[in-house]
DNA sequence: GAACCGTGGGT
DNA sequence: TACCCAAGGTT
């Protein structure tokens, strides 16, 4: 038993199905849901115990980390600050530290920050609500959704990778979903979403999960796949993807890597560092400065007097 | 819309 | 080895 909810089962039970008024809804809900049933992994974050602010912390961690990385800092995270006002009640740096090396610093940033605003704005309760949820620092489109109807249940279009990805395949019939979502896929999502609630909250889940475990990017698993049936792209033959290269990100030489190297000198340093130990993490002195200037800016590190420097106490 | 923002594992 | 990819968000 790994999922939030009951799987809502039309089954010889139902009294007159033939009665319902609604519609039949698309024939790829009820076999994925079926099979989420049986396949779901067992993730900390979909346990009842984790609770809203579970759900939400995953999320965020999970924005382009994955899973195995995010398993452990996930739990020392939730052990440390069970809610959200006890995050909020800590220096910034400190979940910065905390976040150790799962990427994207300033993703530790903004968790901070949501929960103080959560603390001061919500009573120290994650919102349920799409728009308020939307205004905290970290939440975009997807992650809102997520927490809306992974936390509450609530009906919403989660649109993350996975699922475009699903999409494009069984109902599109292309290999892979466009670079940036379009609003012709928000409408797709939209259409399929299911009208009952608990039913859309379940789709949602069961369609991220059908994306990562077997309709994923390379090496797709079309025969544990419970809608291969019905797959567009399976049906034609399974082109190869034709549209503009997936534009990969390079890394060596960039800031991003200098930015990395300074912040695991301030993570594992207590307390101030000399000037003197951020410039051996990288020999070029434009390159360095300019990358030690963007983590001051971003907030991610606190310059003090005398060329010294640390992770952010406020 | 494009660019930027980390890190590590799989192939 | 080099490249691809991983539950995005912000500017």
């Amino acid at each position: 038993m790994t999922a939030p909810t009951k799987p809502p089962h039309t089954g010889p039970a139902d009294p007159d199905p033939a009665a319902e008024s609604a519609p039949a809804g698309s024939p790829l809900h009820a076999p994925v849901i079926d099979w989420f049933d049986e396949h779901a992994r067992d993730l900390p974050w979909r346990r009842p115990e984790a609770g809203a602010w579970g759900v939400m912390v995953s999320e965020f961690m999970l924005q382009q980390t994955p899973v195995s990385r995010v398993l452990p800092v996930y739990e020392r995270w939730l052990a440390r600050w069970p809610r959200p006002a006890d995050l909020a009640a800590e220096a910034p740096g400190e979940a910065v530290r905390a976040w150790g090396r799962l990427g994207y610093p300033r993703r530790a940033l903004r968790l901070h920050g949501a929960a103080a605003a959560i603390t001061e704005r919500h009573g120290g309760d994650v919102p349920s609500d799409h728009a308020a949820l939307l205004a905290l620092p970290g939440i975009g489109e997807y992650t809102a959704a997520a927490v809306a109807s992974f936390a509450y249940g609530r009906r919403h279009a989660v649109l993350d990778t996975n699922v475009r990805r699903v999409f494009a395949r069984a109902v599109t019939g292309v290999q892979y979903p466009p670079n940036a979502t379009t609003a012709a896929e928000r409408r797709l999502a939209r259409a399929l979403l299911p009208e009952d609630e608990t039913t859309a909250a379940r789709w949602a889940a069961a369609s991220m999960e059908l994306g990562a475990l077997v309709c994923t990017a390379k090496n797709e698993a079309c025969h544990r796949c419970p809608i291969a049936a019905q797959c567009a792209w399976r049906l034609a033959g399974k082109p190869a993807h034709d549209g503009p290269p997936r534009r990969g990100q390079t890394y060596a030489g960039t800031d991003r890597q200098v930015r990395g190297r300074l912040l695991a000198v301030l993570r594992e340093a207590h307390g101030p560092v000399p000037q003197a130990a951020l410039d051996r993490v990288w020999h070029e002195p434009v390159q360095r400065a300019r990358a030690l200037d963007g983590l001051v800016a971003d907030g991610l590190v606190e310059p003090l007097a005398g060329g010294r420097y640390r992770l952010p106490l406020s």
